[in-house]
DNA sequence: GTTTGTTATTTTATCTACAATAGACAGTTT
DNA sequence: AAACTGTCTATTGTAGATAAAATAACAAAC
């Protein structure tokens, strides 16, 4: 197999729930942009809709015919990217797993393992060295250099350089910036989520990456932009992994934000850069703490 | 051709100059950590030197035979790892030709003109992309974003926090760290160059990337040393590129080098923040000037 | 003038194969 | 017995091939 036709799939799938809602089904093109995808692909898309008669399909004339079946899905596991695939396998290993740092990475090894070819791993490899954690030997093997506490400490000594610029940034942005409406989207939403803690403290973790990317955006630089994937890859996976006192953690990073958005609407550079650093050192701590071994 | 032998080839050759001194030629292992290459390169290069009879070589006893000549060595073009090849050539295409921001980068047709696989272009442009020059379309092509002025001016602007962070750790470090040690060499080699600026002003630009190196190296954060690639290799193609004015350039650099250096001496505070931004002001107005168009 | 049918072409994503290189182990020499 | 060498195996670096998906062109239909 060359290819694996995810794409088809997983624009499949999300076609099936946005037509389950709309009657008519709009052109070719316009399902394309609403899709993401190539008028290729949504033909294919059409061309399997018609050949599960959950619609009729004639030239212009598209009419729904029944409303999707939950059989009528593809499996969801068939419709991430390999990238997806050996990013997710490659982080519970190095996560979850006891990976000592120092521990070589054999690339056939890994792609035995997942299941795919060497080529993806070695591509995945190379774009995931620049999260500093591994680091390759040429001609020879990678090297696992950790989830330690060293590692957390570099990063979020860089975090907290760029989020107190950035902060900074959005408090000097002009009054009529679109960012200040964001803002207050965000403030809405959290409060929201303060209302229903206990029944949404997990979805804590989108929020978080949402709200300090609107933050970080401000500073219109790339470098500093770029450098939040890192950020957010290893919360991300963190937080799956590490689930000890969420609900009061989430809880109190929640109010945090709101104290931090409230300073950033005084637009006092003393008020921001105190919210700023208030909450930086408590996200520090909650990382820290999940990091067991007491590294040089 | 699966693997090139350059990895031979550049052994091979340096390995040349190196037994051109000495008389005895030491043991394949220790020939190997000399050369940095494993004992079957090291084996594969004996057995040249044996077939050229340059050495005489029966198991353990290796005797220099002849002194070797020039045409004992490979041509250089064939010791550039293909890594090496395709970035120069990149580099080449998007810093001296005409390349405007928004342009495609084909994968296909980059590998054809440089005379390589796809492969290898891929993982170049993959690893490459952490420079923020380039972005990835997935499923689709890449796109050019340029060394516009906005590039320069994001990139000096994350070069500056870092540098200023790590010039006042350097100056924090304890009396008896070896980098005071390195820094007196570092010093020593300025007032070289400066007692010589005429000859050696083309020598500048390594001289100035250990100098920084040296500074960042004392934050010990992976990712601040690691973002100093980035500076390094725009420099680097840089100074090829524009040599106006370089005498004069250099030699104000060297200078303001020997200020920072007698400044971080000092461990005064606030006389390294001076002499540190005098530089690095500078640094960037030489990067700005080179600049043609004026990008929003 | 927008949308579709049709068809062809281009380009990426991925697999497989193979030479170069690294590294391990056992045997040999001093 | 320590250092070195002969031999073998494992792994990486790179090329080439192929299916999926994107892109393009254009006439026909609405």
């Amino acid at each position: 197999m060359a290819k694996q036709n995810t794409v088809f799939k997983d624009a499949f799938n999300r076609c099936l729930t946005l037509i389950a809602a709309a009657e008519a089904l709009p052109s070719e093109l316009e399902l394309g942009t609403s899709l993401g995808v190539s008028r290729t692909t949504v033909r294919a898309i059409l061309a399997r809709l018609k050949e599960l008669e959950i619609i009729s399909w004639d030239k212009r004339t598209k009419a729904m015919l029944r409303a999707p079946q939950p059989a009528d899905f593809f499996p969801t596991e068939e419709t991430s990217s390999l990238a997806e695939i050996i990013e997710r396998n490659f982080m519970r290993r190095i996560l979850a797993g006891g990976a000592e740092p120092g521990m070589q990475i054999n690339e056939l090894e890994l792609a035995r393992d997942i299941g795919t070819g060497t080529t993806s791993v070695r591509e995945f490899l190379i774009r995931f060295s620049r999260f500093g954690l591994i680091e390759k030997r040429p001609n020879s093997h990678w090297v696992l250099k950790g989830f330690t506490r060293d590692f957390a400490l570099e990063l979020t000594e860089i975090r907290e350089m760029f989020e107190l610029r950035s902060a900074a940034g959005f408090a000097a942005l002009p009054g009529d910036h679109p960012a200040w409406r964001d803002l207050d989207e965000m403030e809405a939403l959290h409060r929201d989520m303060l209302a229903n803690i206990d029944t949404r403290y997990r979805d804590f973790s989108e929020l978080d990456e949402r709200f300090h990317l609107l933050v970080h955006r401000s500073s219109s630089n790339r470098f500093i932009i770029d450098f939040y994937d890192i950020i957010t890859i290893v919360f991300h996976y963190h937080y799956q992994w590490n689930k000890a006192n969420d609900r009061e953690r989430n809880a109190r990073a929640v109010e945090e934000h709101l104290e931090y958005i409230a300073a950033l609407k005084t637009r006092d550079p003393v008020a921001v850069e105190h919210a700023c650093r208030q909450h930086l050192r408590s996200a520090r701590e909650t990382l820290l703490q999940s990091i067991q071994q007491p590294e040089t």
